[in-house]
DNA sequence: TTCATACTTCGACGATAATCGAAGCATCGC
DNA sequence: GCGATGCTTCGATTATCGTCGAAGTATGAA
């Protein structure tokens, strides 16, 4: 037998159904009960229990207790980057499910990838952002250009401790639903916190989608202003 | 059910061993028969067509028909860099794989992940261009320095055609084996390529291994010489 | 043309693992 | 303390899927 990484072991824990469900919820970014992922999942709740603990004892989750409440979220950063990754690569393969009925446009629209803004606002902001100078893609690659540093300084980003951290500042992370990049990296995240602290965004209670206020769409489509004018009003889209 | 990507599509036809043996194998870079892949996954060779079917219809692996002899190989780089990052994880998580009796030292030193020199070798070449300012670490970040773009075409290598791609120059993979990253991206492959062109070393016929002649592996570490002097000689090592 | 080799397809078998009802334990709120 | 709620564990069931022997097709070499 080969020495090596056991690939299918993670494969494997990622490759049933019900469990890839889960760690799909998971990718929110927030904490969710054995009670919700088990909904999530449409399983029962020992059925849930049982996965859990596979994913637990697989590294992939991790769980917290608080009284009577289980809280799971992904492990680490480490899970998160994989199965963004893992989202892109079946998507780039046309592994794809589709709801029955209309396209779930909340989670096109604006959603968490883990913990930077993907869909179409995610994808938007990077564009824009890339139009103006203040990111500079080249190829997979993504860089903060000097502007781009000032800009994010007078947005209230704190630059410094992002430049402290030892993943990169900028990321680019292939967008499920845009079928291009949105950014990802701890400006990423610092984005999305920025525009939920400001109050212009929450996240739903319900799934991985995020909720612009109507000031607070505004706001960012001020901010990152669609690159070339559409025919069809973006805000349009309920 | 959700909308999204179906990652345990992904997920199941990589969580079967005989599969992820197989795609293992293919990571050594090189297109493989059915019949070298059955070997490869100790499988019969029926069993390895069923397989190659599926891991071709989910977009894993592409073929080519040479007479009687089909050769399977990764269908592109995105299944080569999904199956990097997998390993890195399932490494990180501990899910190693060993062989009974002594650990295969020849992977160790050096071997082929995907198309980039990987191993004991390949951490050492990394280091070694870190070390000399030829290519800046920031976080999991890597980027070539100018002195490193000189270096590069000193040594022969095409650094314009290089640019021309799509994807980064340097890139950091992290090594299974050594626990630390080794170089991927362009010019890490550019850099095997060389090596393997200047009749440096070659590729094994029977596993990921890359051997190293004698002149070539001296020629490899006085170009990468340690960054630190070592109490044990590392030629020790057959 | 014949034989050997590479590979695909078919079908039966059996092992595995997801599933859920039932039961039990832990925590919370009244 | 009691009932409700969240979760774990146990055990039986069953669907799924990997496996290989057998048979067939395609290619290469003598």
């Amino acid at each position: 037998m080969k020495e090596g990484p056991d690939i299918a072991q993670i494969g494997a824990l990622i490759g049933d159904p019900a469990r890839a469900n889960m760690l799909s919820a998971l990718m929110g970014g927030r904490a969710l009960t054995a009670t919700e992922l088990a909904g999530a999942a449409g399983i029962t709740l020992q059925t849930a229990s049982s996965h859990l603990s596979k994913l637990e004892a697989g590294g992939l989750v991790g769980q917290r207790k608080q009284g009577r409440h289980r809280y799971f979220a992904l492990l680490d950063d480490e899970v998160g980057l994989l199965l963004e990754g893992l989202m892109g690569f079946a998507a780039s393969r046309g592994f794809l499910r589709a709801r029955p009925g209309p396209k779930d446009p909340a989670l096109r629209k604006a959603r968490v990838c883990y913990n930077h803004l993907a869909g179409d606002f995610g994808v938007r902001m990077l564009d824009r952002m890339v139009a103006d100078g203040h990111v500079a893609i080249d190829g997979d690659e993504a860089s903060l250009t000097k502007s781009g540093e000032e800009r994010m300084r007078q947005l209230g980003i704190d630059m410094d401790a992002l430049h402290d951290q030892r993943r990169p500042v900028c990321r680019t992370c292939l967008d499920w639903s845009e079928r291009r990049s949105h950014l990802a990296g701890s400006l990423g995240e610092a984005l999305l916190s920025r525009f939920i602290d400001r109050g212009w965004a929450r996240r739903s209670n319900e799934s991985r989608a995020i909720h612009f206020t109507r000031a607070g769409e505004r706001a960012f489509c001020d901010l990152f202003p669609l690159p070339e004018p559409l025919p069809a009003p973006l805000s349009h889209g309920e």
